[in-house]
DNA sequence: TCCATTTAGTGGACTATGTCAACTTTTTTA
DNA sequence: TAAAAAAGTTGACATAGTCCACTAAATGGA
């Protein structure tokens, strides 16, 4: 394939770039009273509407049994019910309550007023600039997922 | 600012995303005995060849005192030594010792393996984007840092 | 059909990771 | 030069995450 040095070399530093970005991102994300985590389970419960917990053990990349400590936290919380499932019943169908749904927003609200922030002080072209290489990127490593 | 709403929810997908590669690469980082934080500041060190630990507090934003216990870990298993600065005797020097750098180079060369793999399947041409779009995006938000 | 396997989820017991506050020593600054 | 700030350490905790064993339900052949 022939992988220039240089551009492993930069891939590597934007990756650290880019932990230190979300890693500050994600401090701001508190004050909510949940775990960058947890806050991570919420939305994506929120986006779903409707889904099960090995969804969220997939997608997000957790450990199961952590997982079940987490929606049982939720659940216990009244963030999220759980309601069996007809077609399978080993599992819950998991959706948000209008309490959970109230912490989605808020959760979405935030998280928008960081992006703001973060992009202060950039012109429209940069913004501009800057949205099209994150979708670029997004797209070109969607294909690839080759690391297993 | 005027800031497109669908924007910012890309923004936010791509965060999502790449949260997710991150997290991915990281896991792989393993089977070196040391976890990806200890990974950071042995990489860091190595890059610098010589700092103090007040820095690599600073640069990616760890606990001073979790710190000093990663450091103490470190300079226990002989990978890094700590040297009195002349200058302010408050702080120490510390670089690798060839233990430390023989991690290094293991470090790196697993992570160089590790994009190799995340790239397999793209082109040239592909990868070329991919780069160009990174190098960007650092550009632009290393302006911004507007997030405190 | 039935039984071996796989899948979803739970809970105990644990380790690893990270945080907070108090303290020492040294440096900086007003 | 006294007061404040900075670098680092330590104890005591809290949070986050992992590993394993287990139950119950679903699935996939022979």
């Amino acid at each position: 394939m022939n992988l220039d040095e240089n551009i492993i070399a930069d891939i590597r530093q934007f990756n650290r770039f880019y932990t230190n970005i979300l890693g500050l991102l994600d401090k701001h994300v508190l004050n909510t009273g949940y775990s960058f985590t947890e806050a991570r389970v919420i939305l994506e419960i929120g986006f779903l509407e409707q889904c099960i917990a090995n969804h969220l053990v997939e997608k997000l990349d957790i450990d199961r049994s952590y997982m079940s400590r987490i929606i049982a936290k939720l659940s216990n919380d009244s963030l999220i019910i759980k309601e069996n499932s007809a077609l399978d019943s080993r599992t819950s169908l998991i959706r948000l309550t209008p309490k959970g749904t109230a912490l989605f927003n808020q959760l979405n609200e935030k998280s928008d007023e960081q992006i703001v922030r973060l992009l202060q002080g950039l012109s429209q072209k940069e913004i501009k600039d800057l949205h099209t290489s994150m979708l670029t990127i997004q797209k070109k490593l969607e294909k690839a997922e080759g690391i297993e």
